[in-house]
DNA sequence: CAAAAAATGTGGATTTTGCAACAAAAAATC
DNA sequence: GATTTTTTGTTGCAAAATCCACATTTTTTG
């Protein structure tokens, strides 16, 4: 047995320079939540003013998010451009998942879909604890339901950094294996021709869910009625239900006719007493 | 096609209840990495006195972690125990992670475990930007590596939230299917009867990979010197080599000769010039 | 090696957050 | 319905973080 002893020459006042420096917050920030800026200081042993004006310069690049003492993951942390390119819809988004969770009863099985509003179910169906079993190729879904009663299955597959998500033929194969009460799907796009999304992988696993279930549930934001995708990948006669924030538009709700799906519309009401 | 409008009598200023509040609060941080105050006392359209109440409060049940001007999510969030637990070695597993990361050659395959050394290793190898593909169990390890250079495979498997990773009997089938130039393990325990995790489904997975590697690899802090877990999934001889962070007893040292690993210690030296 | 440029550190005024005690309001109990 | 308990809001002050201008150090460039 060999044995080689590597010294590490740790200086102790040994500085980094800035744009280390700087790789190493975003490092950081892809573990931890959130980073204050006086532990970065001592860490790095440099001056909190040197520290802030990092944080300032990513922040303004929009690779964290600049907070009060610190900074937390922003885009590329656990919600990578998802969370951020729609936050205004979250309100809507939030209403979709409660009224689609109602539909889960305990002990049931499910497929779940990567994109923002499914990760609204998943916080929906955290929160009221339903036990049931969930197949996810979303790395959030999976991280938020297995924290609760649930029982969750990841999928195989090609992870995507920018979907948060595992996809491709494995993902696929892996998905034929199953047979479930529900599978919950969103869409970046619904028009009179069906349903979008912006890739193949995406569209692929979309499909594949929607042959494994018994009954489909669509979730989509009404921001995504009249938009077009790439890849079209099911069209209304593949869902039992639909499930939105707002009615559709005249056009698409003779298209929506034509299948046997129910509508279900979470509206708002402001009745401010 | 039948319609049905739910209406969710959302008052505009209708507050809610203390515990609402911080169910609401918990769920927040499940997605969001960070909360701040301010931002919290006006959703909810109380003061942020009150928040920082539910905020002290669900910090002292260890349920979040609190920040100066809010709070990030903490043990239950991205981060479960793992992180935590063993947070006094930091500095140790990194420089076990550097050393480890030396191995790797541009363009090669790795398998790597989950846990909170081999995290630190993805980390390393995230910084540097090595373009290698990746099969992990891990989903923080799937998570940093895909943001950079790699290729990332994300195994299949019954998601385990006090692990951060997949495991089970499609794990291990999985795995089977490939044959990869380099495996990096980590292990709960190490003694001169060989090394140990917790669980026997952790156990499985290391095995597993251990079989499908070229070259193995064991990363062990020397925290783990002489402690024992409950399963057994490895000896000496199966790794070409063992890095650590300080040099074994004696006893190990032993052991380790009967092998034809090479050890590589990462030691600290203070010189501080 | 010297000059220029960039990066970092320092100190004090300003803003934000935190803390604690008390008042006010709401909810629960009898 | 009055009283007790709980929860929330307010205020003043302490602590922490920010901001800004400028000094100092380090790095780059000729």
């Amino acid at each position: 047995m060999a044995v080689s002893t590597e010294t590490k020459s740790k200086k102790r006042s040994g500085k980094f320079k800035k744009s280390e420096r700087r790789k190493k917050i975003l490092l950081e920030l892809k573990l931890r939540p959130h980073v204050r800026i006086k532990e970065l200081a001592r860490d790095f042993n440099v001056s909190t003013e040197t520290l802030r004006r990092d944080l300032d310069a990513l922040a303004k690049d929009g690779l964290i998010d600049r907070a009060y003492g610190g900074a937390s993951a922003s885009g590329t942390g656990q919600y990578p451009t998802l969370g951020e390119r729609t936050a205004a819809h979250v309100a809507e988004r939030e209403r979709i998942a409660q009224l689609a969770a109602n539909e889960v009863l305990q002990g049931e099985t499910l497929m779940i879909d990567s994109g923002s509003t499914t990760i609204e179910l998943a916080k929906a169906l955290a929160y009221r604890g339903v036990a049931c079993t969930v197949i996810t190729n979303s790395l959030p879904v999976a991280m938020i339901m297995g924290q609760e009663a649930a029982n969750v299955m990841l999928c195989p597959g090609e992870y995507l950094a920018s979907e948060n998500a595992v996809m491709g033929s494995e993902t696929q194969e892996y998905l034929q294996n199953f047979r479930v009460d529900r599978c919950f799907l969103g869409a970046s796009g619904m028009t009179e021709h069906g349903l979008f999304d912006t890739a193949p992988a995406i569209a692929g696993v979309k499909r594949e869910m929607l042959r494994c279930a018994a009954q489909s549930h669509l979730l989509i934001g009404s921001d995504k009625f009249g938009q077009h995708g790439l890849v079209r990948f099911a069209g209304f006669d593949a869902f039992q239900s639909i499930i939105s924030d707002a009615r559709p538009t005249a056009e698409l709700l003779s298209a929506l006719e034509a299948g046997q799906a129910v509508l279900r519309v979470a509206e708002q009401t402001n009745d401010p007493e």
